[in-house]
DNA sequence: CTCGTGACTTACG
DNA sequence: ACGTAAGCCACGA
């Protein structure tokens, strides 16, 4: 199902937004990305335009934004509901290890788009 | 078109 | 490890 079809009638997203959301949903549980390794896989080098993405994700949590952390594997920002708090919260339940604010890469980071 | 604003990244002290 | 500065780019006013 296309993410535009979610939208009501308010909602826009441009083409970059929904080209990273697209990325992002391939993303399964229990696995994270990096801001820097999504812009990767989109062909940009924008990764701070993907944080704004982020930000402005009217998607979630069918986009599965939580789960996009800084590229040295610091959790980042998040300004959904409760916050850092919650997105680390969301994270461990979806099994992946949190400690410190800091995620192992090596360990947690998804390769396979 | 120009400008300011970020859920960023890298480099340097 | 920590703060700062500069580079980066999409987006909205």
């Amino acid at each position: 199902m296309l993410l535009v079809e979610l939208m009501n009638g308010k909602t826009t997203v441009t083409n970059f937004q929904n080209k990273i959301y697209e990325l992002l949903k391939k993303v399964p549980k229990g696995k994270v990305i990096t801001y820097k390794e999504l812009a990767k896989a989109a062909k940009t080098k924008a990764y701070r335009a993907v944080g704004t993405a982020m930000a402005r994700n009217p998607f979630a949590p069918r986009v599965p934004c939580h789960r996009v952390v800084n590229s040295d594997g610091k959790i980042g920002n998040y300004s959904g509901k409760g916050r850092v708090k919650t997105k680390i919260k969301m994270l461990r339940k979806e099994g992946v290890e949190v400690k410190n604010n800091r995620i192992d890469l090596k360990k947690y980071l998804f390769r396979n788009f």
